[in-house]
DNA sequence: CAAAATTGTTTCGCTTCCGTTTCATTTTTC
DNA sequence: GAAAAATGAAACGGAAGCGAAACAATTTTG
């Protein structure tokens, strides 16, 4: 399965997938929260505190507080890195995969909807 | 120009999308103030607060603060409704209209550098 | 024209996020 | 082994978001 995106239908696709988002009743994650949670589960671990804020360029007490919030919803887990005990590793869990695969069918659908 | 877009794809779009806003100086937009502002940019007016409102399926408050956070930020402004005072039409703005404009951009340019 | 309905804003108490600074723990360096 | 460096979390004061309820202004209803 394929669908073509154009300029103007980039913009469409974005609103409705928000707008999907947004009256889910999950509670919606900040961009920064959303940018951590893809990260994770789309590039190749180990996620440690100084790589995530290093790859969104923001300062550590952001990565902190996202795991955090993200941990309460049990999106992500926090491990100390034995081999390195300063490190914590971020670590996927079984919710946040099914959240993540979740939202990409959400755009998927939305996007299928989009007009020619 | 036209993109094709897989399922597989999808995730990485929005994930370097968010990374790039993120990245960018500009203050972020929550999720629900993006599903606002792109609706009020991409659907026919008038706009007012109570239609926005339905639209999400949010609370009135919710957009009256949407809307003084992104009028702050000169990306939309409000007017009162001459014909029916009761009524506040939020319009578009010059700085809104680059601002959106710029967003369908990085989504297209990330786009284009996505896999194959 | 008075009562009811509609619209948008404000207020309330609470939670979360922000950047900055400070702190505790662990590892590396000399 | 002591000092320096690195890592992540906690503390701080301030800003902004939340839902629910109350409010002012305006229009509609009867």
């Amino acid at each position: 399965m394929s669908i073509s995106l154009r300029p103007s239908q980039a913009l469409q696709l974005w609103q409705q997938v928000t707008l999907s988002e947004v009256r889910d009743d999950a509670p919606d994650l900040t961009m920064r929260q959303m940018a951590i949670l893809l990260t994770i589960y789309l590039e190749r671990p180990p996620h440690t505190v100084r790589g995530l804020a290093a790859r969104l360029q923001v300062t550590k007490p952001v990565i902190t507080r996202a795991l955090d919030t993200m941990g309460r919803l049990k999106l992500v887990s926090r491990h100390r890195d034995e081999r390195d005990r300063r490190n914590v590793l971020v670590k996927r869990t079984v919710e946040g995969a099914l959240y993540v695969e979740r939202f990409g069918d959400v755009i998927i659908a939305q996007a299928l909807e989009l007009p020619i």
